[in-house]
DNA sequence: CAACCTTGCTCAATCGATGAAGCAGAATTG
DNA sequence: CAATTCTGCTTCATCGATTGAGCAAGGTTG
């Protein structure tokens, strides 16, 4: 292929020299265009024969440098360690790669500082969109996007300055809800009032989740302990530890649970089983996320899935068709029966 | 922060003409080094405030175009749908913003064609390094990578043209292997042989488990049934499948098994629910491979958990100081307690 | 056969940042 | 005070690809 020592890269001016003719021709004739540039087809087969034998490969710093789009396509994620966000990164990649552009994401660990600093380089590569999923401050980083004229958009957390692309977590919550409580009755003679326990008080998804979840509850008139509302943040020692706490105060437990992410259903199963509480009784259980092994754990857990394919159609439909300021989408959840089969949200 | 109606991006030659100066004098304030260009410091602080004002982000393509080193660096990867590749990505990213390189990310779902596609792209982008985790040909990646004067680097599955990271399959799987068994003998009376299941013949990383799964069976002299080894893949649906054919056949199956990843395991665990067999006796099993919510599933499962950490740092290793040539580097895997903490293998 | 068109290219400016080379003016030295 | 050094900048070529403008040779038309 190559024979330099030191493997230099192939450029547009080496394939010119080698075919004996321009750059522009060789440029014309790499990027397609060359019909509209009247190269003879002799000439770009010869181009295009020498590029492969080279092994050239376009310097994209450069093109990118004269376009005028980028064709760059930015996600700012929290986590890779569940289901959800793992699918929604695989999903934005391949519908990125369907539309011709090039997506890249970046992990920013729920780290609001770092979220700033991935969407300022995200920026530098000029970006001609930047998803913020999860973002725990989205209207900073539209702002900054703002600034320099790209586009922003908000996925699973809203904000106030960006089209937000959100599951319908109030629906979702409570049919999930109802579900549990139905579960109740049916295995403990009695819906009985559940505990809600994960995710931040503060954050836009929880506060509509802990609304459904009092919804279901108002709907058959079961009342609610303030107390066993856990707004505890999600990762998995954060619920065990206010799981022990509650014991500890409370001396029994509620029988059921409405866990609000896998994050937090790890640390709840793992303190089940470490604290022997519910030992005659597993509790009756409901998540508000998916996991293949949690849907296995227990005597069965109620799960909702986010629509995560429906959640990113709607992100590229914006972003190849515009929406109108700070719109906020929701996007209803699907519910994942015993045998696997996906069922639409009935109550949509 | 900016006045023009659409958002022109802001440029060197913006804030020298802002500041009543060169562009020359704006770039070396902007990328630190003015002291070595002898740049008052009154004028440094100026351009620095401009910069801030107008909200300037360098143009990474012009600047990267310039410049002799991309600092960005590729990582292809299969799949994002369990905690080993999500980690793997994770760690990937901190490690690599700790040395200051820009991580860049994409998933090839298993597919060759993508997986060179892939590559080429990030050789476009003037990757200095690519790091290929789990690749089905990656001597086919090492071979572009080195015609583009580009390092190339096997993660997870080894290839022969480029140093490989990988773990140490063979210690790892005898020793879990041994595991089981001794589980088997405490709750059965006896060591029975065990089922293999999951994962491609063909691969490095399922050859060598199935050496050390025979290898631990050997050393305590327990036969095994070679109709007992399914390398299926590793697709849930194909474990199913294939432990429901050997039902069939056999009528009754093995009292434990050896699942070789997560991904199998989520099958093995959908067809044990499904299929009604294990009701009264539930397989003693291992899985290669760690998932919190399966490490909770079923009586216990042996799990061990791939060094994450560990063979990053020994990328990075390479990365930083060089190897020579396609040396194979093998991490001992981790296994992980009944309580959850990490105990390194034993038998390294 | 002059005027014009078509074909098939080449030239040169450009994108934004970088850094070697150079150039005034002030400060220091002998 | 002439020679030298130092300070604080500016000028300009450059990285590789793109593209509008232009040009020469051949073909067509009236």
């Amino acid at each position: 292929m190559n024979q330099d020592r030191p493997t230099k890269k192939v450029t547009i001016y080496d394939l010119a020299e080698l075919a004996g003719t321009s750059a522009s021709a060789v440029s014309a004739v790499l990027n397609g265009n060359w019909k509209k540039r009247r190269i003879s087809s002799q000439l770009a087969e010869k181009i295009t024969r020498l590029a492969e034998e080279q092994g050239y490969a376009i310097n994209m710093q450069a093109s990118l440098l004269r376009r005028e789009k980028s064709k760059i396509i930015g996600m700012i994620v929290p986590k890779y360690d569940n289901r959800y966000f793992g699918s929604i990164v695989e999903t934005f990649e391949t519908m990125a790669r369907e539309r011709g552009l090039f997506p890249i994401i970046t992990c920013t660990r729920r780290d609001p500082e770092l979220e700033v600093e991935a969407a300022r380089t995200m920026l530098s590569y000029q970006v001609e969109w930047l998803v913020s999923t999860g973002a725990t401050d989205p209207d900073r980083i539209s702002d900054l996007c703002g600034a320099a004229g790209v586009g922003s958009l908000n996925l699973d957390l809203p904000g106030t300055k960006a089209p937000s692309i959100i599951s319908d977590n109030f629906t979702g919550a409570r049919e999930l809800t109802r579900r549990i409580l139905v579960n109740s009755e049916r295995k403990l003679g009695a819906a009985r009032p559940l505990l809600f326990i994960g995710g931040r008080g503060s954050d836009h998804n929880t506060a509509e989740r802990v609304r459904g979840f009092r919804a279901a509850h108002a709907d058959i008139g079961v009342p609610i302990d303030e107390s066993h509302i856990l707004t505890c943040g999600y990762a998995p020692e954060k619920a065990e530890t206010s799981l022990q706490a509650l014991a500890r105060a409370e001396g029994d437990l509620p029988s059921g649970m409405f866990v609000n992410s896998t994050i937090s259903l790890e640390g709840v199963m793992r303190w089940i089983k470490r604290s022997g509480h519910y030992t005659n009784h597993t509790p009756v259980m409901g998540c508000f996320d998916w996991d293949p092994f949690a849907a296995l754990l227990g005597d069965q857990i109620e799960m909702v899935r986010q629509d995560v394919q429906g959640m990113l159609t709607a992100v590229f439909e914006v972003i190849d068709h515009g929406a109108k300021g700070a719109s906020l989408i929701e996007i209803p959840p699907i519910f994942v029966d015993y045998d696997d089969t996906l069922v639409n949200d009935p109550t949509a």
